[in-house]
DNA sequence: CAAGAGTCTGGGAGCGCTACCAGTTTCGGC
DNA sequence: GCCGAAACTGGTAGCGCTCCCAGACTCTTG
């Protein structure tokens, strides 16, 4: 590998070498139609002999494409990115791209900064496409990522407002799930700790809650709002015995919750899951080395990377896909 | 806010209403020198009545600059991405990023097809900076990135070869503080379960181990090699208590590993810390939250991220960094 | 008051590529 | 053997921006 300082080889010494028109090697390279079969191969021997590569900005230029889509997760806190769910959802997208020639660019939207940037890409067209991560319903840029002409497609559906194309795991079915499941082994005093109700997946999950208690015809008032956060969890579980101290199940809204609730319970002297079931929800791998492991609800993150990605191609080749809902599952453990 | 359909506003158009020429609302544009405070101020008064933003694609064309940096993981495995490592790294880096007019392209070249673009990137200069991470020593990649004219960062130091620009955590020195505060607790028969040992972590950890030993005088010799996973830890230490039935501490080369050599020594009915002591590596969440809470070495993962980010900005720069160690600490809990 | 040093200013030539268009060939069919 | 359609072909005009350059203008100075 001579390590000369090569410049950039440009489609027009492409052509001049295999003695075409820029044109025309631009048609091979695109594969277009209209080339003879000499020229095209004169034109990949020497692409192949320069080792040319296009340039991806001058085709953007030319193209009004851009050759990149990007996953913003906008957030008050940079923290939250460090959650494994967006990782993974990451490799799910990135699974897809690879396919592709798109690039993805990664927006963490923290702070003012990053949100201009993001509202500027949505207006003027920088991306070709935006998956938009985490939305809480009355975040500005739910509705400027609507109404956008570039196409977005959003990874959960924000509470307030029902977007045009985003792809969702069943929040509310799982909770359900995981509710009847309680009820299925015999609890009647079963409670619930919510997430943020600010997020779709919060408010989805106390439904999916009240609906297996409805139908049960049990009584569905064993609640403490809390926000997802392990300590949240654990001061919703205080307040939950402090209530409610009959309560015989627990139903809660994410795993890191579940954790410290289950701390409380045992430091309140109660066995897990003699006197208090409890189910989580998330699956973090945690979940499965906890004292007992927790049962939870299992969603397929990565294949909702997958999912949105998919259809962000669907929406730039022009078609209109449908809001997709994927399945959750219950993963029973010992803790209920 | 109307809906309309506003095609690009272009620099002609900003120039044309602040009526002056293209070069100047430029100047005004870049801040450049030599424009009269009254055209200066056209030209914003345009711009903000335009709701004007370049056009990055253009801007990139014309001044041969991407304006992206790329952050690389190269890896056979695409779950490697899913450690909530590298997810943190990724945080690290994009709040330096954040500040810049710099945008982040993830690339987790997992498959032939994204290790093909990562090539592409380093030899025709498709983006104004690489950040490299988890590179093995034998990937034919890591010769490519140093070679390349593109300014290249790595993270973390593969083994192999020392590349120019790398930021790193001190992996030998926390595996060294590790094993003396085994031996500083009295125990004088320590093992260790190795990482992967053609990653530089691997052995730097393995190294610190040997360090501290040789400085006690103690024996070196009870070591069995893993490969950093979870399965991999427990059949390690069940070779070790096969081999080496006395041995009353283990240093283990990373948390997931740790947990399992902890689970197979409860089995064998020994006690942590009474019987064997174990200390960790990463300080992943789980440690936290292990029966005993794991005793482990904890890195500042965001911060390696800022710093990768910070010597590339340096090196875009035109500066000469030079390789940065970040320094590891013990975190003691109850396992030693 | 003229010369020289700055400071503005707009024209124009690209950056590397695509895409339109008009012109040239080829070829089957009558 | 002539005609129209279809397959080729290369020239050229951009995409939106930066930056060099030459010319005009404003101040200092001696």
């Amino acid at each position: 590998m001579t390590d000369q300082l090569r410049r950039q080889v440009t489609l027009d010494e492409v052509a001049e070498r295999a003695g075409v028109s820029r044109s025309a090697a631009s048609r091979v390279i695109n594969n277009a139609p209209h080339v003879s079969k000499a020229k095209r191969d004169a034109v990949q021997r020497a692409v192949s002999d320069l080792g040319y590569v296009p340039n991806a900005t001058a085709r953007a230029l030319a193209t009004q494409q851009v050759g990149a889509v990007v996953l913003a997760i906008s957030s008050d806190n940079s923290q939250v990115f460090t959650d494994p769910f967006f990782a993974e959802v990451a490799v799910g997208v990135n699974s897809v791209l690879e396919e592709t020639e798109l690039e993805l660019v990664l927006q963490l939207a923290t702070s003012t900064r990053g949100q201009t940037r993001l509202e500027q890409v949505l207006r003027t067209r920088q991306a070709d496409g935006v998956m938009l991560m985490s939305m809480h319903g009355d975040d500005p840029l739910a509705q400027i990522a609507e109404n956008s002409d570039v196409p977005v497609v959003f990874g959960g559906c924000p509470v307030g407002f029902e977007p045009r194309y985003y792809v969702d795991a069943d929040n509310r079915g799982g909770a359900r799930l995981a509710t009847e499941h309680l009820v299925a082994i015999g609890r009647t005093r079963i409670a619930t700790i919510t997430g943020r109700m600010d997020e779709g997946a919060g408010t989805a999950r106390y439904k999916g809650y009240q609906d297996a208690l409805a139908v049960a015809g049990l009584d569905a008032s064993r609640v403490v709002y809390a926000d997802f956060s392990e300590e949240s969890g654990g001061r919703a579980m205080e307040q939950l015995l402090a209530d409610h101290p009959d309560l015989d199940a627990v139903f809660v809204a994410s795993d890191q919750m579940a954790i410290s609730a289950m701390r409380v319970l045992k430091d309140s002297g109660r066995t897990i899951p003699g006197d208090v079931a409890v189910v989580g929800f998330n699956d973090v791998v945690l979940a499965r080395h906890t004292e007992p492991p927790l049962s939870t609800v299992s969603q397929p993150i990565q294949s909702l990377g997958r999912e949105m990605a998919r259809m962000l191609l669907a929406l730039i080749a022009g078609e209109s896909p449908t809001p997709l809902i994927l399945p959750t599952r219950l993963v029973r453990r010992a803790s209920s």
